[in-house]
Order: C-alpha cells, then sequence, then structure tokens
RNA sequence: GCGCCGGUGGUCCAGUGGUAGGACAUUGGCUUCCCAAGCCGAUAGCCCGGGUUCAAUUCCCGGCCGGCGCACCA
C-alpha cells in the first residue's frame, strides 16, 4: 500500500475525514471530518489563531460566505476566475478556448473578451485542437466559473455567489475595520472560514476539494514607513526554492536563513520574509516535518494579476522518498501548496475603493504639518450661472482641475476651459484665481496589503502524512501517528489495566481529574491492554495511563503509569501529580522526558525497533 | 471535461448468471497483572438506474464515486 493509500484508509478507520454524502453516492470534492480530523482541525486552527491573531496583536473577524455579486466585480473574480472551454469534437479534449487565441493572435488578454467574440476569433484564425489538429471553428466556447453562484432572496432575487477565498470579506469590510484599529497603520486582521470553488475536477482527495477552510491574514501597511521587525525572525533557518532556481534544470534549493535570504534580496519584501519566518517556526511547533517542506516562490508566469512577490509553504506528502532524496533533488516527491504569502499592493482596496461606495483608504498625519503653496480658484457663480446656464456648473469644476493641472494657463484676461467637447471662455476674473498656502496635516492613503494564507485542511493532511509511523513493539508491527501533544485529537487516555471494580474506579476518578485540567480524555476498558495501546497509537493520542494494581496497594498514595506512545516508556506517578504534569506537557511547558528524570520509570518486558 | 482501470460487511480483499466467503476491526462472554495473544458467540456487505434473462452482485448500457494520465488548479 502507498502512503496516500494507507493514510486514506486510516482516515476512513479511524474517523480523520471521508468523502462527503456517502449514502447518496457522495460529490467529488466534499469531505467530512470525523471525530479524530474535526477535533485535530479545531487544534491546528486555535494553534494559528494563537500565533497569527493573538501572538502577532491583530484581529479577527467572522464575514459571510456568500456576498453580493458586486463584491466580485470589484475583486476581480467574476472575469479572472472563469475559464472559457472549447471541446474538441474529434478527440473530445478540452482547452482553454482564451489561452488557444492568445498563442495564435497578438491579442494578449483573452480571457477578458466575452465567449462570442473567442468563437469568433477561433473560427477566423483556423484555431486547431493542439491535441489531434482538427479544426475547433463551430464549437462552443463554454464560460465556466469557478465560483459557485447563488440567487439573494425570494423569486430571481438578487445575484450572490460563495466567497472563493475567504479574503474579500476582509478588504469589504476595511473602512470599518480601520476604525477599529483607531485608523492607525500598520495593522492585521484574520479570519478563518470555509471558501468554495466549483473546480472542473477534484483530485487527490482532500487536497483539492470544492469546499475548504482558510486561514488568513491581511497585513495592511504603508508602504513607504512600515517595516516588520525582522530581528525576530532573522535566525530562522529555512530551505528556499526561488524562481531562477526552479526555471534552472539543474536548480537546487537555498538553504539560508530568513535574515540572510532578506540582505541578498532572495526575498524581495520584507513584510513577506517576515510571515515566512514566523510560519516555518509555526509549521514545526503544530509537527510538520522540514526535511518535507520548503517555501518555493513563484513563476512570474504563476503569479496572480495583482501579486507584486508570492511565495508558497510547500509539503511533501508522498512518502515515497528519504530525507536524503527529498534534500538532494528539488525535482522529487509529491509536493503540495499548503500556504501562500503574497504581496498584493493596494490592488484589493483600489479595486473597492473604485467600486464600493466607502473610502478605503486611511489618511496618515505627516510627523510635521506641510506648507504648502496651491493654486485655487474660486469661481464667481454669479457670472457664470447667467454666462453658462447648465453647464455652469461643470465649467466651474474645470477651471479648479485645471488650477491644480496648470496655473499658468490663468495669466492672461480669460481662460479657456473644455467640457464634453465644447470650448468655454471664462473673464480670468470672475474665476478669481490666486496662489494660497496652505497647511496639511496629512494624506490619505490606499494601505498596501501583505497577506499570508493558509489552507487549512491540506495543513491537517500534512500533520496526519508527516505523522503517519511504523515500527515493531514487542515484534508486532505497529502503526502510529506522532501528533504533538497539543495538536493530538485526544491527550491522554485513561485504562484500567484489568476489568475489576476498584481500578475501574480509580480510572474514573482519573478521567475526572484529567477532563477538569482541560484536557480531551478518552476512557478504555475493552480489549487487552496492548491493545488498548495501539489503539490510541493510530489515532496519535500521546498518553496512556493506566491504572493498576500495584498503585493502589501498600498503603501510599496512589500512584498510576503513564505510557508515552513514541518510544512506549513508562513512568510511575502519583494520581495528586497527573493532571498538573500532563496539563503542562500539553501546554508545552515540559517534556515526557522530565517526567522519566523525576519518577521511577516502569520496567518492561516490552522491546521498541 | 476526455481516456484507461476499478467499486463486494466499518476496513482490506476473494468469488459467483440461482443474493456471498476470508482477514482485520467492532461487540458480548471466558481467560489474562502492561503492548493488536487464545477460546466460544454476535453484529454487519454485492454503488445507483435501466436493459437482457425464468433468475443479475455477476453480462450490456448510462450515471455516480475513486485511482492514474491529459486538461484545469485566479
Amino acid at each position: 500500500m502507498s502512503d496516500a493509500e494507507a493514510i486514506t484508509e486510516l482516515a476512513k478507520r479511524r474517523g480523520f475525514f471521508f468523502g462527503a454524502n456517502g449514502a447518496y453516492g457522495g460529490v467529488a470534492g466534499f469531505y467530512t471530518f470525523g471525530p479524530q480530523g474535526a477535533t485535530l482541525k479545531s487544534n491546528v486552527e486555535a494553534a494559528w489563531r494563537d500565533r497569527f491573531t493573538v501572538k502577532e496583536g491583530n484581529e479577527e473577524i467572522e464575514a459571510p460566505t456568500i456576498m453580493p455579486e458586486a463584491v466580485f466585480e470589484a475583486s476581480g473574480h467574476l472575469e479572472g476566475f472563469d475559464d472559457m472551454l472549447v471541446e474538441c469534437g474529434e478527440c473530445g479534449e478540452s482547452h482553454r478556448a482564451d489561452h488557444l487565441v492568445e498563442g495564435e493572435t497578438s491579442i494578449e488578454e483573452a480571457e477578458s473578451l466575452p465567449a462570442s467574440e473567442i468563437e469568433m476569433l477561433v473560427r477566423d484564425h483556423g484555431i486547431a485542437c493542439p491535441t489531434c489538429g482538427a479544426p475547433l471553428a463551430g464549437r462552443d466556447v463554454e464560460d465556466f466559473n469557478l465560483m459557485f453562484a447563488t440567487s439573494i432572496g425570494p423569486g430571481s432575487g438578487q445575484p450572490g455567489y460563495l466567497r472563493p477565498e475567504t479574503a474579500q470579506g476582509i478588504f469589504v469590510e476595511f473602512p470599518r475595520l480601520k476604525e477599529y484599529a483607531r485608523n492607525k497603520l500598520p495593522f492585521g486582521v484574520t479570519q478563518i472560514g470555509r471558501a468554495y470553488r466549483n473546480e472542473i475536477s477534484p483530485r487527490k482527495g482532500i487536497v483539492r476539494t470544492r469546499e475548504f477552510t482558510q486561514a488568513e491574514l491581511e497585513q495592511f501597511v504603508n508602504p513607504e514607513r512600515d517595516e516588520p521587525d525582522l530581528s525576530k525572525v532573522a535566525d530562522v533557518a529555512v530551505r528556499l526554492y526561488p524562481a531562477t532556481e526552479q526555471e534552472d534544470e539543474d536548480g537546487d534549493y537555498v538553504r539560508t536563513t530568513i535574515g540572510e535570504a532578506v540582505a541578498e534580496n532572495v526575498i524581495a519584501n520584507d513584510w513577506v520574509a517576515y510571515y515566512l519566518g514566523v510560519a516555518k517556526k509555526w509549521y514545526e511547533r503544530i509537527g510538520v516535518d522540514t526535511d518535507r517542506f520548503r517555501f518555493r516562490q513563484h513563476l512570474s508566469g504563476e503569479r496572480a494579476h495583482y501579486a507584486a512577490d508570492c511565495w508558497d509553504a510547500e509539503s511533501e506528502i508522498g512518502g515515497a522518498h528519504d530525507a536524503a532524496e527529498l534534500a538532494a533533488d528539488p525535482a522529487a516527491g509529491d509536493w503540495i501548496e499548503i500556504a501562500g504569502f503574497a504581496y498584493r499592493g493596494d490592488y484589493d482596496l483600489s479595486k473597492h475603493g473604485e467600486y464600493g461606495d466607502d473610502e478605503f483608504t486611511v489618511f496618515e498625519q505627516y510627523d510635521e504639518p506641510k506648507t504648502v503653496e496651491r493654486a485655487v480658484v474660486d469661481p464667481d457663480m454669479s457670472v457664470l450661472g447667467p454666462e453658462f446656464g447648465g453647464v455652469a456648473g461643470d465649467v466651474a469644476d474645470a477651471l479648479r482641475s485645471l488650477a491644480e493641472r496648470n496655473p499658468d494657463a490663468f495669466e492672461g484676461e480669460t481662460v479657456t476651459v473644455e467640457v464634453d467637447g465644447e470650448e468655454y471662455a471664462v473673464d480670468a476674473d470672475a474665476a478669481n484665481f490666486r496662489v494660497e498656502e496652505q497647511t496639511e496635516t496629512g494624506e490619505h492613503i490606499t494601505p498596501h496589503v501583505v497577506e499570508p494564507s493558509f489552507g487549512v485542511d491540506r495543513t491537517v493532511y500534512t500533520l496526519v502524512a508527516h505523522a503517519y509511523s511504523e515500527d515493531v513493539v514487542d515484534e508486532e508491527e505497529r502503526t502510529y501517528l506522532d501528533f504533538e501533544p497539543g495538536i493530538a485529537p485526544t491527550d491522554v487516555a485513561v485504562f484500567p489495566l484489568l476489568s475489576d471494580e476498584e481500578l475501574e474506579s480509580l480510572a474514573n476518578r482519573v478521567v475526572d481529574d484529567l477532563r477538569t485540567a482541560g484536557l480531551s480524555v478518552t476512557y478504555d476498558e475493552s480489549g487487552n491492554i496492548g491493545r488498548r495501546y495501539r489503539r490510541q497509537d493510530e489515532v496519535g493520542t500521546p498518553f496512556c495511563v493506566t491504572v493498576d494494581h500495584e498503585g493502589i496497594e501498600g498503603g501510599g498514595p496512589e500512584t498510576v503509569t503513564v505510557r508515552e506512545r513514541d518510544t512506549t516508556a513508562q513512568v510511575r506517578l502519583p494520581v495528586s501529580d497527573l493532571a498538573t504534569r500532563i496539563e503542562a506537557i500539553h501546554a508545552g511547558e515540559e517534556s515526557f522526558e522530565t517526567l522519566l528524570d523525576e519518577y521511577e520509570s516502569v520496567q518492561t518486558d516490552v522491546s521498541k525497533s
């Protein structure tokens, strides 16, 4: 069985994730997270929230998943998110009609043309199927938008779409969000939520679905002034795969630190570099195998229209290659994108400023107020009105803009402006032209956006793939998931060693203690002890607590044993210490090794290899 | 969306023109004082629709789902 098959099988059998709606035949691209998976995902989201919202001092919001058409007109998704497909009548292959047209004509942006025009271009240029060579003239060009369309309200309603990314929910609310940030840049807003894309052909199980969870941060900055604190991440070691190396046949990774990469301009944008550093440490902490992890820069053709520079975090999920192979050859392995880090400039806010009703700018005060000389006019409307009638207002506006553009035009006796192609001569006195000294305390700027965007489902898949381990315990093969404490779906399992009232009673008390401490606990008394250990190993529970007679005999304090998943090593410790110590490990404050040092370790005949 | 291959208990598979069998898992009991042991019992299945046939899980057609290749993945 391949890694992917083994993981799919384990995920189904143990309740991590599986294709949804099975009773009705299923629908491609939709997955349900089972009990283990939903908890794992929730733990990943909590860890993300802690790092990218709380620790960064950002604010989290939750916006609707359905938004009106106008939002996506502004964002460019309505136009840019659809594909024009043409199917060959001979061989049945589908091709991007716009790409074919771009290849055969001098048109560079065929995507923005209507389908009917593309059909004409295909016919007029005699474009043929790239696969079989049959002419495509006369074939229908179908518009396929990757957004799920819906209708808001009764009847025909107003058109709406399920959001294809969570980001727009933040951009659209920017005018209010900036108020909450007290109009001060820089500030960041995060959102964890579902997004929807009507993929043509969802594949690779949970890696590419039609409904998925994103965790996104929109960092709003003043590009002229705001700098990230790179000192916090300068030492973070990263494996980079820049565009230049990807384009080179013998291209290799650049192994460096964030600090070096910035100094040598491998990563051009400081904010992107900062978040690559933060993300690398975060991935490491939640259990991503750094040998199967890299940052890959987008090739220029791969970048979205708005992105000035973009790096992806990628994880290797195939497992068919060893670490040395993966280190030596960037082409080896099965890599998937798990996050993108884009510098989006002012694209998003400018577009919404243009299409929307509100101001998508921030007023930035200067350190010192500036005094500037400005040419102004104050047209005498009592003169302009009678003279120009209905166009008087437009003439006045034209005078104002002319004064800004070309003050010299007001030097003569009359000044001429153009309104709707007509020239109007205005008496210079009536324009009331003068040069004024004005004090400016600041200016309105459109913030730039740095966007770290994480795919939560793919991160969960990566964690399962990287946690997947096999070894031999007591000459029996074992499969286990070595999740980090704090990320694992279940924190601790409690067993009575045997079916025995006394042991079961203490075990139940231990369960209560641990749950009171806020831990996720499972209790199991079914089957022999080995079977129960293996059950927990398979879902990645880091610790199993076993209650035995030795622990309740002798009149001393009650004790139990704690068994660590990966090593199968055990220590015996007092029940009274148990919850606090497990809690401390769960919180990352100490490790199992501290328990091994401090308490009596339990000698068993169990051998692990 | 096109092509090839596949779809049988929860999982992984075998098999058949007369409605099915194994392994593992689950569950009840016995046993068992630390790593999937053993014994007895139990639960549970032929993806959906149509066609051919006395009879279809099996053959044919279509659909759905999955894997792979192509295309797609702002």
